[in-house]
DNA sequence: TTCGTTCCATGACAGCTGTCATAATATGAC
DNA sequence: GTCATATTATGACAGCTGTCATGGAACGAA
């Protein structure tokens, strides 16, 4: 979070409500005010609306979720798929053990809320897209076959993202500690040596 | 859907909406509009206001999708987990083909959308919970040790919910017949014979 | 009938939404 | 200095939100 500009922090701030309250829910007036930015610069900096600034906060979302497999991968030794998994889901546990369980993931959020909007939607596929695209490399790193891998890390997002669903409706890291622990082995199992 | 009364029409019609645009998006009007039922009746019937309204359509999708799953068992010869998780998986990409993507899961959208009211993430819990509890039974059924089973059926919504959503951004089955794919040997072997 | 209850109709309320027009101010190039 | 550009300020706009108060029908029981 460098939280240069007023621009950036915009976004930034738009990411962090979108993710708690969704996409409807979340007015630009808050926006402006989580960001202690001028209201005056919205539609200076955003001249496509509100749609133009959650569409940025859903692209900053999944550049952010890619750039944070790279620091995983970095803190793991000898990984493997299923630890990788393992890695994503504490992530997620910790957080909700720190902040509670009142934010979620804001691609998620975009996808379900706002249908109406065909760029929005767009958006959100991009960033699973961008999202997907570091964990499949990072499997064939580990020897896990290309054609597999995307595969593996389409279940891998889709198990995550539906855990936190769970986690966060049930207010409880259950979900999540299950789906890391059954799809380990099966993960693991994709590594060819 | 047996559409007796405004009451039960209107129920409906909120799980509908919510399911296409998400709470908060889904104005008063609207269902009213999408139930054909008169305004006034709102109030009569939903003392509660709109927060009582949502949180039975909520409880309302619970129990829809908990009957599905006897529903799937009766219509598979020689059951196993795998075909069970085929089955829901199915369900899905036939709805989206059918009717397009614009229209997900109504407790998920609930889950994202209403941080706010606490009886309402209350509700979506208890959805959740209405669904996975069938699930384990009839994995249970299929031999699937009964601790197994709990944590089979939550990985198995986990990785339906989370496909669902991917499937809805990117507006292709591929994640959820990626994850049907990838799950159903997996599930299987959960079974002792 | 007369009453009482259930259901529906209508309109108004304050509050919020995103958007935009207008203008003031800062910033920096020359 | 002068001027153009980038940024911010302010206020207003129509439209929608959920809620509620008031009143009117329908309808069965007595």
């Amino acid at each position: 979070m460098t939280e240069r500009g007023p621009r950036e922090r915009m976004v930034f701030s738009a990411a962090q409500l979108i993710r708690r309250d969704g996409v409807t829910a979340t007015g630009l007036r808050d926006v402006v005010a989580h960001a202690d930015a001028p209201r005056g610069s919205l539609a200076h900096y955003f001249p496509g609306g509100k749609e133009q600034l959650v569409n940025e906060a859903v692209d900053w979302a999944g550049w952010y979720a890619a750039n944070r497999i790279d620091r995983f991968l970095a803190g793991l030794a000898r990984a493997t798929p299923g630890r990788l998994f393992a890695a994503m889901v504490r992530q997620w546990t910790d957080e909700f053990a720190a902040i509670g369980y009142d934010q979620g993931c804001p691609v998620a959020a975009a996808t379900v809320d706002a249908s109406v909007t065909a760029s929005t939607r767009a958006a959100a596929a991009a960033a699973f897209a961008a999202w997907r695209a570091p964990i499949a490399r990072a499997l064939v790193g580990m020897g896990v076959p290309a054609r597999k891998a995307t595969s593996a890390a389409t279940l891998m997002v889709s198990a995550l993202e539906g855990a936190i669903l769970i986690a966060r409706a049930e207010r409880s890291p259950r979900a999540l500690t299950t789906v890391a622990r059954e799809l380990g082995p099966l993960l693991d199992g994709y590594v060819i040596r």
